[in-house]
DNA sequence: AACTCCGATGAAAACGTTTACATTCCGCCG
DNA sequence: CGGCGGAATGTAAACGTTTTCATCGGAGTT
């Protein structure tokens, strides 16, 4: 930190403009100087005061990502991704995660002010006033996974509708003539996604069966509680496809208890593919999510939106693709990876 | 941001001067005046420009994090302690994670270079060499769970010794007669520690029995290999401690596959507590590890170290305890948590 | 040979703060 | 009533860059 721009500029016997159009790369100065400058720059071990740098410029060469509390795989997975993405773009990664509430999150963001260039934001807590209160206008943003609509956002979900609905049908076309649905939490963004997705497929493909739903709440203990209901209900269903892993496995203990064997009685599903998925008895058909896809494409769109402000959002919000991966729980013939195509 | 202090100074008809001590709270100003000019300020939204400031204090209120490529669980859980720690303190938090090797981790290094007030660290690839190659002795740093000894950084480690060696006792406890061991990669620092948690154990508790130790990689397969050789070995161990989690999630898969019920023909536990141990069947003994306590810690004791710089580092770097978590799958009589101590 | 033009370099302003130092104002003491 | 001290405020320098504009040579043109 010792040594600035104008020890290097001394020792080269150049002006401080001389290293900095060096150093930045600028065509107005001969290869001869830049290789001296350079190597004496390398010599003193210069590195330029960022701060100084970004005070002129305006650039803070940083994107900061919100993000909710957050469970395990997928908060790794996306950082992973957006982490990769940032450091082949030569940005740096400000995180502010395990926001409980609307207010850390709002405070988060403030902090964030004039420290980036641009925001990720995944978060359940953010809608449309929420920005507008708490993001200037200026700081270009990419939200994801969220319900917003208004052009005003660029916005990268994923493909939650396309992954439930390649899904039921994958369990349809194993030959499951009745599949229940465990869904999610109501006010859920995903969850919504995944029941329509489940809905649809069901309507499509099944339009005689009976489309039957019964509510969780994403935790491992509510799919546990409907999949006893479904053991005992008189017109037991031949597969369950619940909106998510944590519940599937809540399921497959019910039915263990219940006596009944998967995917022999009863097929059985899930969404996400956690770690879990392949180490439960049976191992566990469930729908992957690239999520480290998933940080670095908001990553990309988020550099774009920085490099060139004024230009619109690219049309509408573009989907994450899903891959339904079969595994032993949901019986059948097929098994192996498949990508989700949207209906 | 194009809101600046000399907005708020002309708005208040005072000097800038003025505005920055009533914002930043110091006592030379009337709390008359402060109350106005911080009203105004708000009313503006103005926010200090960060950049300016840290060029004129030197301060950039960031620390940064550099993570080598980490697992799922172990890499949330880590930056979510670090993260809740550093909000606390008003600090920022610049993470650069996935780095394979040597030089990524070097690159990582020195692009944060004066962009942040200190490093918390955590990697295989760093020795004494490569800080001091890389990292300015001007910025302070924490090591976490690294072999470095010398005096000259300040590091945190996990208490693999007597997590280790308190689960060598549990088993013994349990009446297991005879405990082997599946070991982690040589040069990883965890797996020695844990190694030689289980050998000093054994020497201590069953001086008589015999100390058996496979070998593995901390990956699956290699608990998988190992379970298989223990199963069809002449003298069966009663008990098989692994050295990772997931290591006992494959000898378990072994062990099924030879026909040997767990724990009732061998027991088996495992080390750190991730997810899935508590859903394999049967459900697996373990060592937790509180990683988000190892990420508060080591952010509260970068902090220290930033705000008095001149401090002795704090006497012999200081342990996270453990603690064994007792499930099925070691059998015995106990069960529930206890904290490991030190021999 | 004088002029023009262009490419390389230098001088200095600007970015938005903090803070050392100067100034002002007021009450108080002698 | 004059001077003094101290509290409140103002002025301006400093932080380390980038960039505009000016300067300086030298080559090419007439």
């Amino acid at each position: 930190m010792a040594v600035t721009i104008r020890d290097v500029a001394r020792e080269a016997r150049v002006s401080v403009a001389s290293v900095s159009r060096a150093l930045n790369g600028s065509p107005a100065v001969t290869d001869e100087t830049r290789q001296r400058i350079a190597s004496i720059a390398a010599r003193l071990r210069y590195v330029p005061h960022s701060a100084a740098r970004s005070l002129i410029t305006k650039r803070t060469q940083t994107v900061g990502a919100l993000l909710p509390d957050l469970y395990g795989e997928f908060f790794s997975e996306l950082i992973r991704g957006i982490d990769l993405a940032a450091r082949s773009k030569g940005l740096h990664l400000l995180v502010s995660s395990s926001h409980g509430d609307t207010n850390e999150a709002a405070a988060a963001l403030r902090a964030m002010q004039g420290r980036v260039d641009g925001m990720l934001i995944l978060s359940p807590h953010v809608d449309a006033a929420f920005l507008r209160a708490n993001l200037p206008e200026a700081v270009p943003a990419v939200l994801l996974n969220s319900a917003l609509k208004g052009a005003q956002h660029d916005v990268l979900n994923i493909d939650n509708y396309g992954g439930a609905y390649a899904m039921t049908r994958h369990l349809l076309d194993a030959g499951h003539a009745s599949v229940a649905f465990i869904g999610g939490p109501e006010d859920n963004f995903d969850a919504q996604q995944r029941e329509r997705g489940y809905r649809e497929a069901m309507a499509a493909f099944a339009p005689k069966a009976a489309v039957k739903v019964a509510t969780g709440d994403f935790g491992e203990e509510s799919g546990y509680r409907a999949g006893r209901a479904f053991a005992k209900s008189a017109d037991r269903p031949r597969a369950v496809f619940a909106a998510n892993d944590m519940m599937a496995v809540g399921c497959l203990r019910a039915f263990a208890e219940s006596g009944l064997r998967v995917p022999d009685d009863v097929a059985l599903a899930g969404f996400d593919d956690i770690p879990i998925a392949r180490y439960v008895t049976p191992s566990l058909t469930t729908v992957h999510v690239r999520i480290a896809d998933l940080g670095r494409s908001a990553l990309e769109r988020l550099a774009t939106a920085i490099e060139k402000p004024g230009r619109a959002l690219h049309g509408a919000a573009p989907m994450l693709a899903c891959e339904v991966v079969v595994r032993a729980s949901s019986g059948g013939k097929t098994s192996g990876r498949t990508t989700a195509k949207r209906a």
